[in-house]
DNA sequence: TCTATCTAGTTCAACTTTCAAGAAAAGGTC
DNA sequence: GACCTTTTCTTGAAAGTTGAACTAGATAGA
């Protein structure tokens, strides 16, 4: 007998324990570090700024709620409270969905877009300063690789799987 | 002239856009992963978890407030918090320091202990499905020697770096 | 000693995220 | 069309996090 709620759990070894516990100390200091420039550089939280950059490369600067919430990794509801702080914000604004009718867009205004370049240059650099300057070109390769795997694992192609967007 | 300020920003090169939007979108997948896993199985998040681990195998189940936060890389505020909720599910208690009289111990209860073995083998699973069942070795070696790269970069040896448990 | 400064930890208010519930439109079936 | 289900998005309350202010005790220098 060997069911998954019986069998002897398959322990870390102490390798894997290591890289484990090296991976939450860096993502835990990488997520503060961003989200405190930018709350200082662009007064709002990483998350909300990745929206930003989300709808200014998006056709006409406007894409409905669930994709871009999709594009996030986020959930619907949690996109509707940072779209109606952005909103109040005056860095976006919605738009009603021509085609389907429970449909919104967001998107960006001019003052969205001119926030975005103005606090750019400096977020590009701390992302290289904590990231990219401290890792070989080999590195760069081989954590693309393991990222692009990790995610995929979470949101396999057919997909039954527990989405935030589809919450 | 080259200040930081004026220069012209070294924007991130097409690799390094898709291995930096591969980090967010596999860190935030993740992370929302092991949240819910954990919510549902143990009835806290990710970070208070964490928590209850650092305590079970610190010596005597017992740490310092400042010290836990230091293990952890979260704000002595946020760690407060988190201890307050604790306390109030009966799995840790608070002790004063006898050292110092304006220490406190985050003291692992037996009732902390007794959920944490009975939460474990399925975190650990999850751990496993999620992340080292996707990797091959080589990649886990990889990934660790990068996180740590990550991590020491933003916590140097001398430091006058803002590190959240010093804040 | 006296005083200034620093460290440990907590608290409050503001903000963000989650979860469950709900309104409104779309799509499918008879 | 009438009925049922699904999709889209929002809301409100509870939970978690942040940043600033604060208390109390430790530390160091005159």
């Amino acid at each position: 007998m060997t069911t998954a709620s019986t069998s002897a759990p398959r322990w870390l070894t102490d390798e894997e324990q290591r890289v484990w516990r090296a991976y939450l100390h860096a993502t835990t200091l990488l997520e503060d570090h961003f989200d405190r420039q930018l709350q200082r550089d662009a007064g709002m939280p990483h998350t909300y700024y990745g929206l930003l950059v989300q709808l200014s490369q998006a056709p006409r600067r406007r894409m409905r709620m669930t994709e871009l919430a999709r594009n996030a990794k986020i959930t619907r509801s949690r996109l509707s409270h940072a779209i109606a702080r952005l909103e109040k914000n005056g860095w976006v604004r919605r738009e009603d969905c021509p085609s389907d009718k429970r449909g919104q867009n967001a998107v960006l205004t001019d003052d969205g877009l001119a926030m975005l370049r103005r606090s750019a240059p400096g977020h590009v650099e701390a992302v290289r300063q904590a990231m990219f300057d401290r890792l070989t070109d080999e590195q760069v390769r081989s954590l693309g690789e393991i990222m692009r795997t990790l995610a995929t694992g979470l949101e396999p192609e057919g997909t039954d799987a527990d989405l935030p967007w589809l919450r």
